[in-house]
DNA sequence: GTCTATAATTTGATAGAC
DNA sequence: GTCTATCAAATTATAGAC
């Protein structure tokens, strides 16, 4: 039972920081929420520290398995860049709240170590798929400034999103995106 | 004495609420800074949601002041899109943080209702300031969602450049408004 | 693996003296 | 306006029984 208790505490407490980030949650609110005692919950993650970088390095190992390889969806036809806008959407409407990596990249000033280690590896990692989907798209020029401008964008539209509790503002945003001033 | 000590407590509150978000701060870690009581502190705001809502209050006005008047900046023969990137750009390098009312609007579903409110007024406000800025510029078509865009990228990309600790992904994330794809 | 019990600290807020 | 003193609640974390 101990994978199934692990992989329950890690979702419970990225919902709980995706709506109010690390200061959000706590041992006792989780272990409440999937029955046990917070004791419990320092069996399987000893310290918040622990648990906050399990839950970050779970969420962007999903995030970026969940958008697959940018070369094989250009041999498909397939556009990566609305692929990646898809994948954050989809964080949006389905999950509710914020990116996780995103709320806590704006409180990385007072996270533990390793919590911000594993925050900056999401950002890394995002622009490093992007920038090869650019250079696969052919963009070989400013495929890394396009990279950080994706990703920038898509955690600023999530972020108005996220105030205005209205879905048409991320997709306003989007749009920068998918179809570019002229 | 007392608007001075009460300018004091809304600085010191913003910073840090800039720093870590609303739960980073607190009434004895405020008095502490500036030398009071926390109990004095509550005499000038008398709950955390009373002061949060000033400061929130209080940074908008600022920021939107410090833009002027943009059919101004065009008459003085200023892009008033350049000089709105700039205020973002100063706030993250000047003072240190992310944006206050981009770090509330990532906590927004767990905050007292009228931070909440204050915190959408940021965004209507500079959304507003942006679309009238797009169409002083002659961009009487989508002036509403370039407003969104805009915004949303730059709150974005102060978000990527305090993740990654460089301002340089600011910049790179920026260039996306002043110099857009073709 | 989960529990009870508890320690040590911090929190928002109030009462009342000066 | 600021202070001391205090409260009730919540926090992370640990010890030890089962």
């Amino acid at each position: 039972m101990s994978d199934d208790r692990e992989a329950a505490i890690l979702q419970v407490a990225e919902d709980m920081v995706r709506q109010g980030g690390y200061n959000s949650f706590s041992f006792r609110n989780i272990a409440a929420a999937i029955g046990i005692k917070s004791s419990s919950v320092h069996y399987h993650f000893s310290t918040k520290e622990d648990l906050g970088a399990a839950v970050a390095k779970h969420y962007t190992d999903k995030f970026i398995d969940s958008l697959g390889n940018s070369d094989e969806l250009i041999a498909a036809g397939k556009d990566p860049i609305n692929v990646y806008v898809k994948g954050f959407r989809k964080a949006l409407s389905e999950d509710k709240g914020m990116c996780l990596c995103g709320m806590l990249g704006a409180e990385v000033e007072v996270l533990p170590e390793r919590v911000v280690a594993e925050t900056r590896q999401f950002f890394t990692r995002n622009i490093a798929w992007l920038e090869k989907a650019y250079r696969g798209l052919g963009h070989t020029k400013g495929a890394k400034e396009k990279a950080v401008q994706a990703v920038s964008l898509l955690e600023g539209a999530m972020l108005t999103s996220n105030v205005m509790d209205e879905m048409r503002f991320f997709d306003m945003a989007a749009k920068l995106l998918t179809k570019p001033a002229h």
